[in-house]
DNA sequence: ACCTGAACACCGTTCAAGT
DNA sequence: ACCTGAACACCGTTCAAGT
């Protein structure tokens, strides 16, 4: 069998394999062009052929992070459940890899992914009756809170323990503030910081009441 | 009158009402310490006898930004209507100062302001008759919705004229992609990204007439 | 007590030079 | 065509030294 060719090293797939298994063994701040070159046996100036900047690079690997959210979704005949669970898949991606938050801040990608979630949520909403105005307002509705909350939760993600050990704390501070200027903080202090996925599922059931009266 | 002390050059005020012209004037990208410095015409080490690190220098001014929002607020006899004009109060003090992002990031820092506005919003809850653990869920959907959303909103809410061009060249990228692959997408694209005021006021009155039950 | 200045260990990015 | 290596212009942070 003939020999592979051993050129090119580095490509697009290669860089984005690297940088999202980077991004989950390191997190978000340890990411640099220096660090990816060194993980793949490359001077880190080598990426500014393959992409123009690190924003891009990282557009491409974000779009990437949300592959599991469109890989296997199948449309059904209720448009409220589709957008739910699409919606539920991005959060779950998005929390997943550490590159969610750098997607919140650049616009829309319009790499594939991305483009299918879009797809698919305005899909939905035609198919629920609405009104092409209406459609718009609402897919944007469901993106800002979907996104949002994500890059919210984000950095707690990484861990169940850590989180649920911060929680603790910050509950712990806030039962100490002073009664006299905080009477409703204190009252509910104990209550505060209940499980974010919870907390996305109660704005989101409420968001789909009412904008795709179910 | 006796001469002012000269000493002490610096302090916490000083040093938070400087980065927050410092962000309004040159945008977070090129806030550095020792940009921060030269404004105050010190060296850029000199921050760290008042603050342990960069993060938490940001978390003070962040809470600061958030002082329009909360000066000035007056609760009225509807629940639901506090909650609304809080919301949109934070929104707009998040727009107006590009350091929001970074408190999405690190938790809560339990600085005045931030307190003020939970004790606002969970006092309505509870004088909106809701049982203690939907008051805080519905607190927690509220402040996701609507940070999540100004951290989205934030990178194109400093012009508005440079916001109506760039959604301009969105949907019009929109409206050449392959309507083979999306139709739906097509179909919309002259109407994609409306004004993000409105699509904030479409998600929050959802979810207020959802939550509050008016 | 408070700030300076130099230093350390990093960054993203460019560009001539190598192969 | 693709990558290297050195260089540039930066970072945040520490710490001995100054006043």
């Amino acid at each position: 069998m003939p020999a592979k060719p051993v050129r090119p090293r580095l490509n697009r797939d290669v860089i984005c394999e690297a940088a999202l298994e980077l991004l989950a063994e390191s997190g978000a701040d340890s990411f640099s062009m220096r660090a990816l070159g060194d993980r793949l046996g490359v001077d880190a100036s080598a990426f500014y052929r393959h992409y123009p900047d690190k924003d891009a690079l990282l557009r491409e690997v974000g779009d990437r992070a949300l592959a599991p959210a469109t890989r296997g979704f199948t449309t059904s005949e209720d448009p409220s459940d589709d957008v739910r669970r699409m919606c539920l898949g991005v959060r779950k991606a998005l929390l997943r890899s550490p590159v969610a938050l750098q997607l919140t801040q650049a616009g829309p990608t319009r790499y594939p992914n991305e483009l299918r979630i879009t797809e698919v949520m305005l899909d939905a909403f035609d198919r629920a009756g609405m009104a092409p105005e209406d459609a718009v307002l609402a897919y944007h509705v469901f993106i800002e809170y979907t996104v949002g909350s994500a890059a919210l939760d984000a950095p707690l993600a990484v861990s169940a323990q850590l989180r649920r050990e911060t929680y603790r704390r910050w509950r712990a501070d806030y039962a100490q503030l002073p009664s006299d200027d905080y009477p409703a903080i204190r009252a509910h202090a104990a209550h505060l910081y209940p499980s974010s996925d919870t907390v996305f599922r109660t704005g989101l059931e409420a968001l789909l009441a009412r904008l795709l009266g179910t």
